[in-house]
RNA sequence: GGUUCCGUAGCUCAACUGGAUAGAGCAAUUGCCUUCUAAGCAAUAGGUUAUGCGUUCGAGCCGCAUCGGAAUCACCA
């Protein structure tokens, strides 16, 4: 039970005894105390005044002798104004130290194994381009989103929803058939996916000459863009996939064999993996039995073009179409199938979908209608995990005019810095498989907590030449400190047996900030569970490191001569090593232990 | 135009959900490697939290208005 928890108890029993209220002790928020002051957690007790009756500092004192002589892990406490600063004995941090440090789960909760799972879809790429810093964004959120609800004790199963058909893969394999000459990743020496890209650019190059020359012969602008004949090759191409001819199949499976072959090796490298992939091909055509349940409640209504649709306009939003004139699905459609697919299939409590701000709108009326006009209890679990967009100096990412930056190319930019960086401070003792291992966990871990640590729902801007920064706020210099502590920790020749010795050691700021700072951590997590946001960790580990930073530095070990000081010195580090692994761990980066 | 989100140091981001004197890192200036790894530490400078009202003991955070920026408002996905 945890300091806070108990104090909350002391603190309502408090209230009742002093002024016969069942107040709300939870309005009081037990909360850290400000570096500047005295003490380990503050109450404010000026929502209590009106019980009191009395000066908010005589308030405080009285709560404050009321609390000490119920707890008897408190020392002693200081009053400012209406803040009441509580201190814990040293004694019971020591205690604190000891006991967590030697519990392999601190902060960690365990998922019961048949739990119903919490169900997250994210990443889901289009198999027409590789993967760029936009999914990079989207993977590293949806990944470290499922570590850490792991880790608050949630089963989790990530799926991914592979978008493998329709125009845009149309467009891939029409200009791959006509300027493409057989060419293959393993003749070209391309990645699958960088080799399909290509020719998706080829298409737009093509359909924008095309265009131009019709325009040139006196067509219409707009009607030039309908009219250019790559783009009604791909048109056909789409209506003989959706026929199901053998040979399109056929050129279809073939490339985009090639894609999910370079996806492999991109997710790899991020360190992501899915426990179930889908691909539109098989789910495009559900939804029906949906929009007919929808029609059957009266929910839904037949439009009289023979479209079906709902109205929205009382929930603010507007009148939206869930089925074409034709019968056909449109993207809500599906999205309302699968939902009802996955929930049939894993019953989960909740259904996450990390999907870029773009789309708020979409998850607004999907939730909606399953939620509220379907009125599904699983349909109010739906959480959209919405981000803002990742920007560039020079304006937005686009694709077709190779404004993109693309996810292989920056982890190897990320991962060669990383080496160059190794090298120039001359660090040489690395062989070279050490060194390649190195610059990758230094690298990728750099750029993922480059991402992760802004929060997810603002917009935020990647300037390629002064992002990739391996110094101040990043993941190397958390890296960094984790690998100094366990070199520390060898020349000491400590082992994790090793456990602190008993008696009344006096703590130094350095000690109780870090020892603070650790103690935060199972709540950190909670936190980051509760908000979906890995950047309350992110900036956790960040804090962590740096007070560590100041401890190393004003507090010797291996030149302590008192034996308990430096038998607790280790402690705190090694502790601190690991608290510092396991919150990387929960952002997907790797921390080693040399650097 | 409607809806949603954002606006904090020159730049990139924090601020424990309404608490005390708004904090870090880059960039600038200055100290500290013969002592546990300098990818580090310490210090200086940088702010009317876009603006104006309001709510209350107390507002960067809540409400209203204004100004800027983004997204979206398809029988595309």
């Amino acid at each position: 039970m945890s300091f806070e928890s108990k104090i909350a108890q002391a603190l309502t029993e408090s209230i009742q005894e002093l002024y016969h209220s069942q107040a709300d002790a939870q309005s009081l928020s037990i909360q850290k105390t400000k570096k500047e002051f005295e003490g380990d957690f503050t109450i404010v007790v000026f929502p209590l005044l009106k019980l009191s009756r009395l000066k908010p500092e005589d308030t405080a004192r009285q709560l404050g002798d009321a609390l000490l002589a119920k707890l008897p892990f408190l020392e002693k406490y200081n009053v400012i104004k209406g803040f009441l600063n509580l201190s814990v004995r040293p004694s019971e941090w020591i205690g604190f130290v000891r006991e967590a440090a030697s519990d392999p789960q601190f902060g960690h909760k365990q998922a019961a194994k048949d739990a119903a799972p919490v169900l997250i879809e994210f990443s889901s790429p289009n198999t027409n381009k590789p993967l760029h810093l936009g999914h990079v964004r989207n993977n590293l959120l949806g990944d470290s989103v499922s570590r850490i609800l792991e880790a608050d004790g949630k089963r989790v199963i990530k799926v991914n929803l592979v978008n493998d058909r329709g125009i845009h893969i149309c467009k891939s394999m029409i200009a791959w058939q006509r300027y493409g000459q057989g060419e293959t990743p393993e003749s070209s020496g391309m990645k699958g996916d960088h080799l399909v890209g290509k020719y998706y650019v080829e298409f737009d190059k093509h359909y924008k000459a095309e265009i131009q020359e019709l325009v040139a012969k006196g067509v219409p602008e707009e009607e030039a863009a309908k009219q250019a004949p790559i783009l009604q090759e791909a048109q056909a191409m789409l209506r003989r996939w959706e026929e199901g001819d053998p040979e399109t199949r056929q050129l279809w499976e073939m490339m985009n064999a090639w894609v999910y072959a370079g996806f492999d090796t991109t997710y790899r490298r991020m360190g992501i993996a899915f426990d179930k992939t889908y691909y539109e091909s098989n789910t495009y055509l559900l939804g029906k039995e949906i929009v007919k349940e929808g029609l059957d409640k009266k929910v839904f209504y037949r439009h009289s073009d023979g479209s079906v649709r709902i109205h929205l306009e009382d929930e603010g939003l507007d009148e939206k179409v869930l089925l074409r004139s034709d019968g056909t699905s449109v993207y809500i459609t599906q999205d309302l199938g699968t939902a009802l697919t996955r929930y049939n299939e894993f019953h989960p409590t909740r259904m996450i979908y990390v999907v870029g701000n773009e789309q708020n709108y979409h998850f607004d009326v999907l939730k909606l209608i399953l939620g509220k006009k379907l009125d599904y209890d699983w349909g109010k679990t739906i959480y959209h995990l919405s981000y803002g967009m990742v920007e560039l100096p020079s304006g937005k990412m686009k694709s077709r005019e190779g404004t993109v930056v693309d996810a292989d190319d920056l982890m190897d930019t990320m991962t060669g810095m990383a080496a160059a960086n190794t090298a120039q401070l001359g660090k040489t003792s690395f062989s070279e498989e050490e060194a390649k291992q190195l610059a990758d966990i230094v690298g990728i871990g750099a750029l993922k907590y480059f991402i992760l640590k802004v929060d997810p729902k603002k917009n935020m801007l990647f300037n390629p030449d002064e992002s990739i920064d391996l110094n101040g706020n990043t993941a190397p210099f958390i890296q960094y400190t984790h690998a100094r502590i366990r070199s520390l920790l060898l020349k000491a020749g400590f082992t994790p047996q090793q456990t602190l010795p008993g008696g009344e050691a006096v703590l130094g700021n350095p000690e109780k900030e870090i020892i603070r700072n650790l103690y935060d951590y199972p709540a950190t997590v909670a936190q980051a569970a509760a908000e979906f946001s890995p950047a309350v960790l992110a900036n956790y580990a960040y804090e962590l490191a740096k007070s560590y930073n100041r401890f190393y530095q004003d507090c010797p070990i291996l030149r302590e001569s008192d034996a308990q000081k430096q038998q607790l010195r280790l402690c705190i580090s090694a502790f601190t090593a690991d608290v510092i692994r396991r919150a990387m761990g929960l952002l997907g980066i790797l921390v080693p232990e040399r650097m």
